[in-house]
DNA sequence: CAAATATACATAAGAATCTTAGGTAAACAA
DNA sequence: TTGTTTACCTAAGATTCTTATGTATATTTG
């Protein structure tokens, strides 16, 4: 049985704002767990989130005024759906912006000749 | 005048050491500031490598193996060149292969399509 | 020639971001 | 009823960076 190698910690450190907000602007809205599930799927897993990155990451979007929240009971047990603002609509297009042009440097600077996507 | 603008600086974390050891990889030997100026000149500025971050992850990469060095004086001023061990030659292609591994997930999970590289 | 800038190394305090480990509790499957 | 999954959370510690500082030589510029 093979197993879906993770990447380092190193690499996905400093994506992870980036990763949840392209992902509130593609689906409007989602709670946490979610992420976690939705992204370990995308990935083969290989980016596994984990609850205590995912979290604190959360508030501090929050905080900033990027993300909103509304409550949402299932039974006895709470979700907490997050979607973008308005605000956050512009953080996004800007971190995913930033992140593809970050990849053009780096292909550059690492001489990688990508493979052309499945198009 | 139209000014560069840097990344942030928590995309380039987690890239340093890919970054230096495909630099040795491709030029054999290297001392620390030429590594600085010379990715600051292929990325146009976008990737400053401050000295802080720069020598203890070279000293890093020494205690585990990965590059060597020798010293040579300029007149009275020392320069350290660094290069690969053959440990560091595995070391350098296993990071960017995982790096072109990673921006394929990347793209995929951010919905980036990729201008083709000006071939 | 003096002063400023560039070269070239280095360390240390603090910030940011993550992992690991722990906690609570409900729902569901074995 | 016992374990797994769902769903939230926090805190200690590790890692990796920024910012600030130090030392010293070489070169450029006014």
């Amino acid at each position: 049985m093979y197993i879906c190698p993770m990447y380092t910690s190193e690499l996905i450190k400093g994506t992870l704002k980036t990763i949840i907000l392209n992902l509130l602007k593609n689906r409007d809205k989602m709670y946490g767990y979610e992420i976690t599930q939705t992204v370990k799927e995308m990935t083969n897993g290989k980016i596994k989130i984990t609850e205590g990155a995912l979290y604190p990451t959360l508030h501090s979007l929050e905080k900033k005024g990027d993300i909103g929240f509304e409550k949402e009971y299932i039974g006895k047990r709470v979700r907490k759906y997050y979607s973008l603002t308005e605000q956050g609509q512009n953080t996004a297009q800007e971190k995913v912006n930033e992140f593809a042009d970050f990849i053009e440097t780096m292909k550059y600077l690492l001489d990688i000749d990508i493979k052309p996507s499945n198009a």
